[in-house]
RNA sequence: GGGUCGCUAGCUCAACGGCAGAGCAACGGCCUCUUAAGCCGCAGGUUGUGGGUUCGAAUCCCACGCGACCCA
């Protein structure tokens, strides 16, 4: 009853003739008292996968007598005279349906040649080899599982068209292995990262997105608004306040992996949402932040890569640990051939600053202008994996102030393939420092910096609750995996990434 | 924000001031071992949108839309 709508429904919008033809062919469907859309057909019991795996060793030719159900979507048909040979596509690779005229009835064999490219269909069979001794399923019956109205893109090409892989990504994952390869990849990455905490006792949390406060991190946020409480309120820039929480509320090792939302411009780096894993473990300082951090690469390294080494655009990575630790004030000072520091005189700093064609700003201090000085200078070039240590007090406003050094903080960041993977440091447990960096921001706020951090009470009020010592560190999910991938865009280990509507 | 490039059949691409084409897919045939099958035949277009120049525009110019890359 419900099938006579699908049809009528959408008659008006017969755009072009392929759709016309496949609407014609589920008309023909539906006139025969079949349903192009059937319900509780019986589950496929094999893989192409297990399939090639159990039967790869078959010579030509060769009949097995053993019975097999696949099921997926036809993505080649190869007719020859009373032959059918079609390429079935599961989730796990593909397997070819080999149709001969006399093995299925006259109706059935009719029905076998009205298939488009697309459809998706369960089939049972003798599993066999052809004479050329590529393996196949002698199909002795089948269904349509569900129609395909819509052709498919090119067998050979592909999809090329990048607007049309990121907007449609299903085309995408149908027809380009690469998409899939990398999607799956993503996974198992998350996977591993999961494991690796959760192995080392982390607990795994989730925190709020809608927050009446950003904070946590230098960005600006998304606005929203919720109705009921008629207040505003944000998309996270970061769940880092919220964790630190649960280790004051004596859960010592937490962490979360989640989108974090930046309203800022979208690039190849770039996507407004994105995934971070956040980890916090009491009793930890940076120095154990990173040989966490070093710890979790490697086993994901090992779990997605097997391998302690990854191929990126012509370079060959080695993600042996340990990674070397380098002062920021170091690198600097090499860049631009004279001794910095977090706490040379301004006047110098600034100089230098505008030396790099920096545009400096009002309230900037040396730590900040250091700061700029790395990024524009220094980060380009680090290949890494390597760790960049002890960042200034005044771009750092959650980060403990080190316990030897001036102006600077025991936070650090990763960098490899020229990206910035991670951020740590040991946590600020201080609550009447983490004032002081709050209302320094703040006046930095009011010169005019929308990204700088908010004061939060709430947080304060939690940290003078006794937050032990701690380490944390956010991973830049999103960048490991293109990292892993071989892939210099963000969108293409984004499934959906966001565009400008068309 | 600035610059460069792209947008043509369902897909991949030609044509670059003179009849808008090919391959794949589709459609109609032939073929019992194909592997991007092959062969014969037949169809398929608001050339991203809107304006302009011209006897004539996919092509040149302007604006806009979407995207890619580079720069800030």
């Amino acid at each position: 009853m419900s099938d006579e709508p699908t049809v009528e429904e959408t008659h008006e919008e017969e755009t072009n003739r392929l759709v016309a033809i496949r609407r014609g062919k589920l008309r023909a469907i539906l006139d025969e008292g079949r349903d192009p859309f059937p319900v509780g057909l019986a589950a496929p019991t094999d893989t192409a996968a297990e399939l090639h795996a159990t039967h790869g060793g078959l010579g030509p030719g060769e009949e097995t007598g053993i019975a097999a159900r696949v099921g997926g979507r036809i993505i080649n048909i190869r007719s020859f005279g009373k032959l059918r040979f079609a390429v079935l596509q599961d989730p796990t690779g593909t397997i070819q349906l080999f149709v001969a005229k006399g093995a299925l009835s006259e109706d059935d064999f009719a029905r076998f040649d009205a298939l488009d490219h697309g459809d998706l269909v369960v089939a049972d069979g003798e599993v066999m080899t052809t004479k050329k001794g590529e393996l196949s399923l002698k199909v002795t019956s089948f269904e349509l599982a569900a129609k395909s109205l819509r052709p498919l893109p090119d067998k050979w090409h592909g999809l090329q068209d990048k607007q049309t892989r990121f907007r449609r990504r299903y085309l995408d994952l149908i027809v380009n292995e690469d998409a899939r390869r990398i999607a799956v990849a993503r996974a198992r990455i998350v996977a591993a990262l999961r494991k690796a905490y959760a192995d080392e006792g982390y607990l795994e949390v989730e925190t709020p997105m809608l927050q009446v406060q950003p904070g946590g991190a230098i960005a600006r946020p998304f606005t929203t608004h919720h109705n009921a409480l008629d207040i505003d309120m944000y998309l996270r820039i970061a769940p880092e306040l919220y964790l630190k929480r649960l280790v004051v509320g004596g859960l010592d090792r937490v962490f979360e992996v989640n989108r974090n939302f930046r309203n800022e411009g979208i690039d190849q780096t770039h996507n407004p949402e994105f995934t971070m894993l956040e980890a916090y473990a009491a009793w930890y300082d940076a120095e154990d932040v990173m040989a966490m951090c070093e710890r979790a690469i490697a086993s994901v390294a090992t779990e997605v890569l097997d391998s302690m080494t990854v191929e990126f655009g012509d370079t060959t990575l080695d993600l042996t640990a340990p990674w070397p630790r380098r002062p920021m004030a170091d690198l600097v000072s090499a860049a631009v051939g004279e001794a910095v520091s977090a706490v040379t005189p301004v006047e110098q700093m600034e100089a230098l600053a505008e030396h790099h064609g920096i545009e400096v700003k009002p309230g900037w201090g040396s730590g900040k202008l250091l700061t700029e000085l790395f990024e524009e200078l220094v980060e380009p070039h680090l290949v890494g994996p390597v760790f960049v240590v002890d960042y200034p007090v005044e771009t750092s406003p959650l980060a403990r102030v080190h316990r030897e050094k001036e102006g600077v903080t025991e936070r650090f960041e990763l960098f490899i393939g020229g990206w910035e993977i991670a951020n740590g440091f040991t946590e600020l447990n201080d609550p009447i420092d983490q004032r002081r960096r709050f209302e320094a921001q703040a006046a930095v706020r009011d010169l005019g910096d929308d990204e700088a951090h908010v004061i939060d009470e709430d947080y304060l009020l939690a940290l003078e609750h006794g937050m032990p010592p701690t380490g944390g560190i956010g991973i830049g999910v999103d960048r490991l995996v293109m990292l892993l991938t071989n892939t210099t865009s963000i969108r293409e280990v984004v499934l959906f990434p966001h565009l400008r509507p068309e």
